[in-house]
DNA sequence: AACTCGGGGCA
DNA sequence: TGCCCAGAGTT
């Protein structure tokens, strides 16, 4: 069945959207502040895990001056609760004090600049800049690239390659809620083991059906 | 490239 | 119960 990389895409995004449960808005979070903060909590977590600490988190402190304000204690006690809590109170807080002092309490908006921040990757860099600032750039893990080398969207082993391969294809508002269903898709579906093609939605389409090993 | 961190989801 | 991580930092 051939399709244009345009008519794929419109059908992915209609066909996840139905079986995964919406994206976290970034309308949620009250500031690209908010965002971060809540990206870098995010890492090898779940969305309840985050919600449930964002929303306690962010009444105790909305943006970077009030949170570079808290105790390390306190902090440490709001994210108890999450993985890998010990660095990510750290990090938060080294984060909200580095922007507090040096970006008057803002989020730079290049990669370059949010990379330097402890906690913040090539990945929670990209979804900071797309969610945040709508900047034309795609945030790939692991679930993102292996998906979409199955489904043909890019054939390549290397992380930026697959980016520019996404990015060029799908529209720029669709890129935030793109990077949440494929990434639940690779979670519960199109797993690195055994894949369940049998209930896969996009078995039809996808290049990979029943051909992924191991 | 390999290892660590480390609590919770999922089979 | 045991396996596997919504990555990043260090070696």
């Amino acid at each position: 069945m051939k399709q244009t990389p345009k008519e794929k895409i419109k059908f992915l995004k209609e066909v996840l959207g139905t079986r995964y449960p919406e994206p976290r808005s970034e309308l949620l979070f009250e500031s690209p502040f908010q965002l971060l903060i809540a990206t870098i909590l995010a890492a090898q977590a779940t969305d309840r895990q985050v919600n449930i600490i964002t929303r306690e988190l962010f009444r105790a402190a909305p943006d970077a001056k009030s949170l570079s304000l808290l105790e390390p204690e306190s902090i440490l006690k709001l994210v108890r609760s999450i993985n890998y809590c010990n660095n990510k109170a750290k990090n938060i807080r080294s984060v909200s004090i580095i922007l507090t002092g040096q970006y008057a309490g803002k989020v730079p908006e290049t990669r370059e600049e949010l990379e330097k921040l402890p906690g913040v990757g090539r990945k929670t860099a990209n979804v900071v800049l797309a969610a945040a600032f709508h900047q034309p750039v795609m945030p790939v893990d692991t679930h993102v690239h292996r998906v979409s080398n199955r489904l043909g969207l890019c054939h390549t082993s290397k992380v930026e390659e697959t980016e520019a391969a996404l990015i060029a294809i799908i529209p720029e508002p669709w890129v935030v809620d793109f990077h949440h269903y494929l990434l639940l898709h690779g979670r519960y579906t199109c797993k690195a083991k055994k894949p369940d093609c049998p209930t896969c939605p996009l078995a039809t389409i996808c290049p990979s059906t029943g051909k992924t090993t191991s």
